[in-house]
DNA sequence: CGGTTATAGATACCATGTATCAATAAGGTG
DNA sequence: CACCTTATTGATACATGGTATCTATAACCG
């Protein structure tokens, strides 16, 4: 999770300009730990800032998706509910998502990954190039303290 | 890929009523080896049977998902059409998919994905109830041939 | 064959996300 | 600082995936 200033400094590296809509929809974004739909995103931003646009919102969440500031989580909900964002630093990693509260952790975790893929690999033929990986499950707080939250959960 | 056969005696077991449409859509579903989307399957099928309504094609997907019969896989694409289906059976197992041609082959291989699960529940103390796992790759075929089909990759 | 009830088709609807387009404002330049 | 270029904005319309609803139909059970 890089702080605001580092990815506007980023963003105007990378020749975007630094709009105001444009940092305070990083900001909210940043504020956040779980993952969020886009849907309340907007409700915030149109709560706190009502002359920012959807558009610009999910403009805002395209671009920092690219910039990898962000990413798409899929979880198995009905009609179009199906993403979720999470802003994440930049390394590759794998989600961790708690069942109960939403929490997710991020881990790193690439050698049993690994000997996965080259078993996988033996066996089938292919040539793997990329995976995606959730584990899902329940955080430690929401074990002991099982009644707090909900979630409507993945997987 | 269990028989259309299989699948009707199990829905009947279960309750459900044989209907014609039902039937029809279940044949189409279990013809495709490949991940489809519901706009692929629509097609085809108001083409072969247009008395058939659009409702009832999502409804016979949500079905046979819902029964194992087929499952929803996860693509990073744009707009609503993040969603594939793709008939499988029902042991647990996950998707090796050709980013070439867009075959889909299944494998097991629980041996290191356990490794991988108990060594993140030990470091984060999450229990770990749920994985998604997807390799993405180039299937044997396409790698030799690399110039046939073209497929809206995954990652 | 007849009755009950799940299911079908039609239609309207909702949500996510994108295309378009005129108006605006960021940031470089003089 | 004023000006110009052009990326970006907000508004609106649109495309698509999927669901709710409602009446008609047709499976299955007796």
């Amino acid at each position: 999770m890089p702080g605001v200033e580092a990815v506007l400094e980023r963003l105007n590296h990378e020749g975007y300009r630094l709009t105001g809509p444009r940092r305070f929809v990083l900001e909210e974004v940043l504020k956040r730990t779980s993952p969020f739909t886009s849907a309340e995103l907007w409700d915030t931003i149109q709560q706190s800032a009502p002359t920012i646009g959807r558009a610009t919102v999910f403009r805002t969440l395209d671009l920092l998706t690219r910039l990898g500031v962000v990413q798409r989580i899929h979880r198995d909900a009905e009609a179009g509910r199906c993403h979720a964002y999470l802003a994440c630093d930049e390394h590759h990693h794998h989600h961790l998502i708690c069942n109960s509260c939403g929490k997710v952790t991020d881990f790193h975790e690439d050698r049993a990954l690994e000997a996965l893929v080259r078993e996988v690999e033996r066996r089938t033929s292919f040539q793997v190039e990329g995976h995606r990986l959730e584990l899902v499950g329940t955080c430690p707080a929401c074990r002991d303290n099982s009644h707090e939250q909900t979630y409507t959960g993945n997987q």
